[in-house]
DNA sequence: CCAATGGTTGGGGCC
DNA sequence: TGGCCCCAACCATTG
């Protein structure tokens, strides 16, 4: 493989056509890349040595309004563009980020037209059926216009679609299979620089004689743009999954609506430097960061400079590089004290090469003379192989990868609150309800209020920051799914593909499936226990009494299972369970031992999504029916919301929705004073735990 | 075809 | 504190 020199397509005339004029015009578009080195896309780019170069950021709508993406992720994207956009300018001060908005492709044909351009250059982001169709389409279009394409790989160690190959065209489904794929390629390519110079955005009448200001260039590349349609004024997406009424983040009223798309390329009504083709705001998302629920200001901040930084701080300490182990790593810490690197996010949109990422690991530990060296897969470049691994698979898979229904690979297990399709076979958006005791489950989880305190905690701290420790999200996801709730995989993974900076489309769906023993992983006989867990890696519970503060007088013995602490304590530390903190919504142990007698039965049919029980829609009986283990039932008494003075501060919701929950709260009261027996009827899971706590 | 082996990250008991 | 075994038993790979 031969990653340095990029492949070349797109019309072979094209470069002619560059050549006549004196020079190729570029057109570099970033997307998963937000980086200056080690972009082979970008050298190839560079090394034409065009006449001009436009650094271009398409705002696709497809982002804004059909993908679930929290405050967390688009303020990382958002300070990342903008980082981007100041190191091209200071690169060349007539250069910064190009950033239009609207689907790319309409505007990048018309872009191609009006600004002459012979080569459209992009790094290749292989995973998701959107983002290949929507680069085949860029393709097209391309070559229609006579325009040559450069697409470099840089997202991943190597070639993703060689790698897939090399594999049969089969999605890898262990380490070892992917290891034995890539083994004939040899080690990843080393990291390039980054360029010491960039070309200017020059419309072909300036060529000669460059505008002296980018405040000068600008308005001519804005009136080169005239009669082109605003993306506001077409007729708009079909749903809107971020919107405040499918759940999604942006703010209720007046300020949750989309304005980034009133303006082909800005400047945003609330930015305070007016300046076109600008990054856009939050606010002109319909997102108020500091009404949300999250941690202002960012814990992790976006932009290469920043990730950069952060690797060089790690790789510096030799020691932890080589002798890192994944599975002995803490997930009780909070994002500021983060026992694992915290680089996911900067290879999620590209700030940090994961080859430079890569060198650098095997650098530091080469450098440490010391003992207890590690090796894939605990080690770094393990993990590094292991997002290879997911990749692979998803790009083996395809469209079906991120669900059950038709997904070769996932295992059909028969979840509660399923992705529903009509009778075409399409999905249903927004998701109708499914049944109550599920849902209940579903909405306690997300509220982060199941009464099981590193359940909570790791909720919440996902929802702050946008981050938590990957052995955390294991714990999130074996309650979720097949160790207790058992909830479809397909709604963990959409829970966190809203929260996470770090949500990439291959890694997070097969997570998911691995953790609920769906593909990639099978011994469903290992639960994590809900408080043993977290227990081993902290006793204290910090993480807990931050991020669940009501709890935060409990002594560490009770710190993870407060349900089990004597009345006593419980009024000493100043929280009953069940008035103060929630009782735990279910009994660990006895859904444990459902959920696996469910997984046995589930196995011994050996269906995946794509098994024709599946579907025809007859396997979710067939498995009820033949486990006959009964649908969950809510604890009596249970109340569907919390009030809202138990809920910190900082949780709380905002003014329009306590209208809302006022007026559901006095429907559910008349439950309120079961409390006490549904406690005591829970208690018998846990006695081993307090058991082990008094010891 | 079969048996053996290994699988980043479980829990619990024992030394 | 860490290492070891057992629990009851999955799959994918390998010889």
């Amino acid at each position: 493989m031969a990653p340095k020199k990029p492949s070349s397509s797109g019309g072979g005339a094209s470069k002619k056509s560059g050549d006549k004029d004196g020079g190729a015009r570029v057109m570099y578009w970033f997307r998963t890349d937000l980086r200056l080195h080690d972009s082979p896309a970008l050298q190839a780019a560079l090394d034409l040595k065009p006449q001009a170069f436009f650094p271009l950021w398409c705002w696709d709508p497809n982002y804004i309004y059909k993908h679930r993406v929290g405050i967390n992720r688009f303020r990382f994207l958002l300070e990342s563009m903008s980082a981007l956009s100041s190191s091209l300018h200071s690169l060349n001060p007539l250069s910064q980020l190009l950033v239009v908005r609207g689907d790319p492709c309409d505007l990048l044909p018309e872009l191609f037209k009006r600004w002459g351009i012979t080569h459209l250059a992009f790094e290749r982001d292989p995973n998701d059926e959107y983002v290949r169709q929507r680069d085949d389409q860029a393709r097209k279009d391309a070559k229609a216009n006579g325009v040559e394409v450069l697409d470099g790989y840089g997202h991943h160690l190597y070639d993703i679609r060689e790698v897939l190959k090399a594999h049969n065209n089969e999605p890898t489904l262990t380490l070892g299979a992917l290891q034995s794929a890539v083994s004939k390629f040899g080690d990843p390519a080393k990291p390039i620089d980054a360029p010491k110079s960039i070309p200017s955005p020059l419309l072909k009448d300036d060529v000669a004689s460059p505008p002296q200001d980018i405040k000068d260039l600008l308005p001519k590349l804005l009136k080169s743009l005239e009669g082109l349609p605003e993306y506001s004024k077409k007729k708009g997406p079909e749903y809107d999954l971020n919107s405040h009424e499918l759940g999604g983040q942006r703010s209720t009223g007046e300020s949750g609506k989309v304005t980034c798309y009133d303006s082909l390329v800005g400047p945003d009504a609330s930015e305070s430097i007016k300046s076109t083709f600008s990054v856009p705001t939050l606010e002109s998302l319909g997102m108020d960061a500091k009404a949300a629920r999250v941690s202002v200001p960012s814990l992790i901040p976006g932009g290469e400079a920043e990730g950069l930084k952060r690797l060089e701080r790690v790789i510096k300490d030799t020691k932890y590089i080589a002798t890192f182990s994944k599975p002995k790593t803490s997930p009780c810490q909070d994002t500021s004290e983060a026992s694992t690197t915290l680089l996911s996010p900067y290879l999620k949109f590209g700030c940090v090469s994961v080859r430079k990422f890569w060198w650098d690991a095997v650098e530091a530990s080469k450098q440490y003379k010391g003992a207890g060296k590690t090796s894939p897969p605990e080690n770094i470049q393990g993990q590094l192989l292991f997002r290879e691994m997911y990749s692979v698979a998803e790009a083996g898979v395809g469209e079906t990868y991120k669900r059950v229904h038709a997904n070769p690979i996932s295992r059909y297990i028969d979840w509660y609150l399923p992705t529903v399709y009509d009778s075409k076979g399409k999905e249903i958006i927004p998701r109708p309800a499914g049944d109550a005791a599920s849902e209940a489950r579903y909405a306690a989880f997300v509220e982060a209020r199941t009464g099981f305190p590193f359940i909570d905690a790791a909720v919440k701290q996902l929802k702050t920051t946008g981050w938590i420790h990957h052995l955390a999200r294991h714990s999130l996801a074996s309650f979720l799914t097949r160790g207790q709730c058992w909830i479809s995989w397909e709604r963990g993974a959409e829970f966190f593909d809203e929260h996470l900076i770090d949500w990439d489309p291959a890694s997070n769906p097969g997570n998911w499936m691995w953790l609920s023993c769906s593909a990639f992983f099978h011994q469903y006989y290992r639960v994590y226990g809900l408080a043993t867990f977290p227990q081993k890696y902290d006793p204290s519970g910090s993480l807990i009494r931050k991020y669940c503060p009501e709890l935060k007088d409990f002594p560490d013995k009770h710190i993870y299972a407060p349900h089990t602490a004597p009345l006593e304590v419980q009024r000493k530390a100043k929280c009953e369970i069940g008035k103060d903190y929630p009782a735990p919504i279910l009994d660990e142990k006895k859904e444990k031992e459902h959920c696996i007698a469910r997984m046995k039965v589930a196995y011994a049919k050996g269906w995946r999504g794509d098994a024709k029980e599946v579907l025809e829609g007859k396997a979710q009986e067939i498995l009820r029916k033949e486990h006959g283990v009964p649908d969950p039932t809510l604890p009596e008494g249970y109340k569907a919301q919390e009030n809202k003075d138990k809920i910190p501060k900082w949780a709380q919701r905002k003014e329009e929705d306590d209208e809302a929950q006022k007026k559901q709260g006095g429907k559910k009261r008349k439950g309120e004073k079961d409390e006490e027996e549904d406690h005591k009827a829970s208690d018998t899971s846990t006695k081993t735990l307090s058991k082990k706590a008094k010891k």
